[in-house]
DNA sequence: GGGCACAATATTGTATGCGATCTGCGCAAA
DNA sequence: TTTGCGCAGATCGCATACAATATTGTGCCC
């Protein structure tokens, strides 16, 4: 169910077992690899990985910190599912943070962090070309992330990863139309802002680029993958 | 060292104890009992409230993922320092995102909000005549809290809690002046703008407020509190 | 007398076991 | 057939035990 590649790739590498694995989850989460309202039991994870249950739940509490999984009282742990009005508070909350990260990272950009950009943009083209989707999302997102951190505001490049995090959650719910494609042109045309410095129109790219997002969101009705009926009907 | 008194409430009310603890040792840095750079030793902290060094873990672990703690591997949890750097990203931070809700807070403020703020202001006020200092402090942060969340964007206002939080230990090793007091005649006056509905007085004035914070501090010099003579000193 | 190497101690990291709690099923009664 | 109860299974919460690592103390050698 989940990577297992990874998984045997923490056995050789032997790094901090707990992050491995919460970035491990994080990314399955992000790629849609792992729905909303998926079970993650701590013996299964423990075995998956290898590690034991301490470990788990360490990695499980990190990212129940973060909204990526909720916690339940002597049930366990489960894929978080926003709510309509959670999913219109993360947008809200990252229109109002990311049209000014912009705006100071087209100030503050180099020659390299724009290369960097257009390379992880070329990725992402070519995770598209490739059908490989969730991929495709995963960097999409990130490009976001990055463009925060080159604002050189590292405390609020956190909150908009953390905004990220849960949107992928939110378009896995919430998405209404198929083509992720309408965003790559979008980001394309922020990057180059971005790489001539023209603070005003990254801004401005940059806040109708997420009210685009926002709308392409079909927030009236039920979380549609929702696979705890019970829970929410009950 | 900390507060034993809600310690042994803890043993009566028995709730979940790791947020209990994680709870306690929170207000005890937000109300600078615990000055920044302070060991927190897993034992110790187990003996002081009486659970196994699991639940210190955790909770240690939730702080730390709150930046309020700072976790070294192998070394232990220490009470953050936040650097002249970080301080100044959290006081940015809070001046892109506070401005916003106090407007927000003033738009959707009911009367019962207002009656609680109002309240909220005399426990402060109280506090300062009794020479409560710290937990003047303390409660003078939450007011900001309060309103980001009469604002109704919890998720900002989950944002605006982290960044109170590290705000408390930027002023325990920044803060040039001696006198809180400054404070408390903004707040009265933020406030009334709130009651009246006056969207950009109360923008302006949380605005002007957090200015007169963020130039309050000296964050030319290092840490002055810094406990670690050591790593200042070597 | 000073510096380095090694041993002893203390503290954290991880694993495992036991008890508590919840879920789901089966059976009996209406 | 449906509804309620009770038992069994599974899963989590927490404590304890053991292993790994850092720190401190001691003695030897220079």
């Amino acid at each position: 169910m989940i990577n297992r590649g990874s998984a045997s790739l923490k056995k050789q590498g032997e790094q901090p077992s707990t992050d491995f694995i919460a970035a491990s989850l994080s990314r399955a989460i992000h790629e849609h690899r792992l729905a909303p309202g998926t079970k993650l039991g701590e013996d299964e994870l423990a075995d998956i990985y290898e590690v034991s249950r301490t470990i788990v739940r360490s990695s499980l509490q990190s990212l129940a910190h973060r909204q990526l999984v909720e916690i339940k009282r002597n049930r366990g742990a489960f894929v978080a599912q926003p709510t309509p009005k959670e999913a219109r508070e993360v947008f809200e909350a990252r229109e109002l943070l990311e049209p000014r990260t912009a705006r100071m990272a087209a100030q503050r950009a180099t020659e390299k962090d724009v290369t960097l950009l257009k390379a992880h943009i070329a990725q992402e083209h070519a995770a598209l070309e490739a059908g490989a989707n969730g991929r495709a999302l995963y960097l999409s997102g990130q490009l976001h992330v990055h463009i925060a951190k080159i604002a050189g505001q590292s405390t609020i490049a956190g909150f908009v990863e953390a905004l990220i995090a849960r949107s992928s959650l939110i378009v896995a719910l919430y998405w209404k139309r198929e083509s992720a494609l309408c965003e790559t042109h979008a980001h394309d045309s922020l990057v180059l802002a971005i790489e001539r410095n023209d603070e005003t129109a990254a801004e401005e790219l940059m806040k109708s680029h997420l009210v685009d997002l926002h709308s392409a969101l079909d927030l009236a009705s039920k979380p549609t993958v929702g696979t705890s009926l019970k829970d929410i009907l009950g």
